[in-house]
DNA sequence: CTGAATCCTTTGTGATACTG
DNA sequence: CAGTATCACAAAGGATTCAG
């Protein structure tokens, strides 16, 4: 297996997932999804300081691109259950290989600024 | 006391690189730069329409936070190449999974929509 | 609870003109 | 060539309000 990015085919694949996971708590929604499926108010709650607008936009659009799927109970107290597709769990070596950078990151960020100063928290 | 750090600490490297990697071309620029090193000119040929501005802050956004590197050959005619740091080939794993994710992605598109289009035409 | 609709602020990026 | 400075605009996202 070569580590190596092939030259030039590859680059409209990657820049179909950038656009698929563009926003700023897409990936997030993965990577918590992934975990186990959720309803919107519990995706909410762990994604942090995310409207609900946002949050409805956001997931609409990853069902739309074939990421997540999305359960109505249809009940009258509503219940919404969205969960990662086959599709999308393609996206879990994604979430990995971005978590294996960040800790390097992190690691070096002792030094350096950029970063550092508006650490986001969940809730 | 106990700092007690539940399962949702994972998600924090993931964070970070989403901060790092944010922004319309870093990811593309990482792309190429993992190729070979490259002149800011020849960047900007093979992303496609980026503006001088943007490419210039991404650039000095990437450098800061350690994945590429920038050497100025000082010369009369300004030369200037930017090269993946050692922390930047680590992005690598990342490209290629979204390479896998978006080649899936392509295929399913064949009955969907969203992206299919250089730029979104829903509204 | 899960949204939709509206308004508004922030951020990102491009266009243009200019410099060493 | 490789930027910098300024302006302008669109898009993303948040706050608020309303609804089933």
């Amino acid at each position: 297996m070569e580590t190596k990015v092939s030259k030039k085919a590859a680059s409209c694949p990657v820049e179909t997932t950038l656009k698929v996971l563009s926003g700023r708590w897409k990936v997030l929604i993965i990577q918590f999804l992934l975990e186990r499926p959720r309803r919107f108010g519990e995706l909410s709650r762990c994604l942090g300081p995310v409207s609900a607008r946002t949050l409805t936009k956001q997931l609409r659009e990853l069902e739309e691109d074939g990421l997540i799927l999305r359960k109505d109970f249809e009940q009258i107290s509503p219940k919404v259950e969205y969960s990662v597709s086959e599709l999308g769990k393609m996206a879990e070596p994604i979430l990995l290989a971005m978590g294996v950078l960040g800790e390097a990151l992190e690691n070096r960020m002792e030094k350096s600024s950029r970063i550092s100063k508006k650490t986001d928290a969940h809730g």
